[in-house]
DNA sequence: ACTGGCTCCTGAGGGC
DNA sequence: TGCCCTCAGGAGCCAG
C-alpha cells in the first residue's frame, strides 16, 4: 500500500533511469484503472522524453515538453523499469517504452491507481489544485493545522487524512503519527491544543522522514527485472499492533474503526 | 463548510 | 485440501 514514502522512494528510484529517453511507445492492456486511459496517450507522448519526475501528494509528475503525465499508485500499484522483453505478470496494465530497450512498467491488481494527462501545469489539474501542503515542506507546521481545525468536530485522524489540510498522510501513518504525539485519534480536531498540534506535525515529519529514509535501501530494486520494490516496513509502533503491548507503557494496543478505517493506539498514552 | 458513507477491485486470511 | 466469506485500503464523489 504505497504512502507518501512509498510514492518518493518510486519517485527516487524510477527518475534517473527514465529522465531524457526518448518514449518510442505506449502499451495499454487495461481499459481503465480508477478512471479510463488518457485517449491517444501514444500521440501525446511518442517522441518526447520526461524532463524530470517530480512528486505532489501521491501524484508523480511526469513532465515533457508537451504536458504531463499524472500517474497514481492507488493502493496496490507499483512501478519498475525493465528490459522491454520482460515478461509481463499478471495485473502489467501499462508500458512506456524507451529507445535503449527499457521500459516503465506499472503494475497494479486492484486497480485503484490512475493514468492521467495535462497539457496544462499539473498544479491547476482538478485532482491537484485544493491539495494542502506538503508535510515535509516549511508550509507545513503546527500553526497550519491549528488554524484549519478551528471549529472542526471531525476526529483529528480524519482530519489530518484530509487532503485539503494536509497531503500523503495515509492510515499507516496517521495511525503512528498520533501514537508518537500522544493523541486520542477519535478527538475533535478543533479541541487540541496549538502546543499538541506543534508536536503532531513534528511527529508527522518525523514520522515521514524516516520512512524516506528507510526506503532508500530499496532503490536498487528498480533496476532488478526479476524485484518487487518490495515496499519496506519500517519500525512501526502502534499500526497492526492490536493487543500487543504499548512499547512506552505496555498497555494493549487497542484497534477501533474510525471513519471507516482500521486505528490503532494507546488507550493509556494517547488523550 | 463539514461530515460521514459509498465506491472502485482483488488478494489474503479465517472458518469450516 | 478447498471453498466461501469478509475485510482491507486511497481518495474522489455525493448526499445530508
Amino acid at each position: 500500500m504505497p504512502e507518501l514514502p512509498e510514492v518518493e522512494t518510486t519517485r527516487r528510484g524510477v527518475a534517473p533511469l527514465v529522465e531524457g529517453l526518448e518514449i518510442t511507445a505506449i502499451n495499454v492492456r487495461a481499459p481503465k484503472l480508477r478512471w479510463p486511459f488518457p485517449v491517444r496517450l501514444d500521440a501525446a507522448l511518442v517522441g518526447q522524453s520526461f524532463e524530470c519526475v517530480r512528486r505532489r501528494a501521491k501524484y508523480l509528475l511526469f513532465q515533457t515538453a508537451r504536458g504531463t503525465l499524472i500517474l497514481h499508485l492507488g493502493m496496490s500499484g507499483s512501478l519498475r523499469v525493465v528490459p522491454t522483453s520482460t515478461p509481463l505478470r499478471p495485473h502489467d496494465h501499462f508500458d512506456i517504452e524507451f529507445a535503449g530497450g527499457t521500459c516503465l512498467r506499472l503494475r497494479d491488481p486492484r486497480r485503484f491507481g490512475a493514468v492521467l494527462w495535462t497539457s496544462e501545469p499539473p498544479n491547476e489539474h482538478p485532482l491537484l489544485s485544493a491539495l494542502g501542503p506538503e508535510p515535509l515542506s516549511h508550509a507545513f507546521e503546527g500553526e497550519h493545522l491549528y488554524r484549519r481545525s478551528s471549529g472542526r468536530r471531525a476526529a483529528v485522524k480524519t482530519f489530518i487524512m484530509d487532503s485539503r489540510v494536509v497531503v500523503g498522510i495515509g492510515n499507516i501513518y496517521a495511525s503512528e503519527s498520533l501514537y508518537r504525539a500522544g493523541i486520542h485519534p477519535r478527538r475533535a480536531a478543533g479541541r487540541i491544543s496549538k502546543a499538541r498540534y506543534h508536536a503532531l506535525a513534528q511527529a508527522i515529519k518525523n514520522t515521514l522522514g524516516e520512512a524516506i529514509t528507510a526506503g532508500g535501501t530499496t532503490l536498487r530494486d528498480f533496476v532488478n527485472p526479476d524485484g518487487d520494490p518490495g515496499y519496506f516496513r519500517m519500525q512501526l509502533s502502534a499500526y497492526d499492533m492490536a493487543e500487543q503491548p504499548c512499547p512506552r507503557c505496555a498497555t494493549p494496543i487497542r484497534q477501533v474503526i474510525i471513519g471507516q478505517r482500521s486505528s490503532f493506539y494507546c488507550p493509556k498514552c494517547q488523550r
